[in-house]
DNA sequence: TCAACATATACCGATGATCTGAGTATTACT
DNA sequence: AGTAATACTCAGATCATCGGTATATGTTGA
């Protein structure tokens, strides 16, 4: 999984929200490193409404415009838990290596 | 960046390795997760040395067997540890997140 | 006052980067 | 003869990005 298709399950993660609020959410939650488009959103809401990890979860119109929210399934949860868990153990590693790297000048082994 | 192109700049992190040792040492630190393919190996390494994160640090000949060693140079190093941050706060972020969910039964606001 | 622009919202299609799968080749050990 | 160790290539698939289209309302300056 990538990081865009990663933070939009996040961003679903803690309440249903609409697309547009997904594209700012997910600029929020990740400090404005990823923008997220139009054509990424929507053609991962696609994918992982097909994969179960994703549904639509009603519409609403406000001012005259609609908006189709979309929720995270239990699936989708679990999968968002393991994938953070990933996340977490290659950044760990990596740390790791680092600083053998620096204790030894530049290159051990 | 995607995982085997991080994990490839990882497995350098603590030291020079030659391609085939790449491939083993990314299935380990992966704990099996991640295969890495030769392709996905080497193209992401002529990639990494392109953008001057990586680059050749000699050859060896041991038991008939040719070894080309690769080695991460100091700009690698910088963009493993800003990438490692990054998949560090963004699971910490989907963590955060899912447990809201699970506080608030299945979805807040 | 009204045209112009910004904001909110949904969506599509072509392109491109990167990974995967499936190979070729060589040498040494069993 | 088969397997492990080693290097590498190419075609195809997946997914994100870029750059659109479309519509409605709110805001602003000539």
């Amino acid at each position: 999984m990538r990081e865009p298709t990663f933070l939009v399950l996040a961003a679903l993660a803690d309440g249903a929200k609409h697309g547009y609020a997904l594209i700012r959410e997910v600029g929020a939650i990740s400090a404005g490193r990823v923008t997220l488009r139009a054509g990424t959103l929507y053609a991962a809401l696609d994918r992982l409404a097909g994969e179960g990890l994703v549904r639509q979860s009603g519409e609403e119109v406000v001012g005259g415009r609609l908006r189709r929210y979309y929720d995270l399934t239990d699936a989708g949860a679990e999968v968002l838990a393991a994938q953070a868990a990933r996340l977490r153990e290659n950044a760990a590693e990596a740390d790791r290596r680092l600083l053998a790297r620096r204790r030894t000048g530049t290159a051990p082994a």
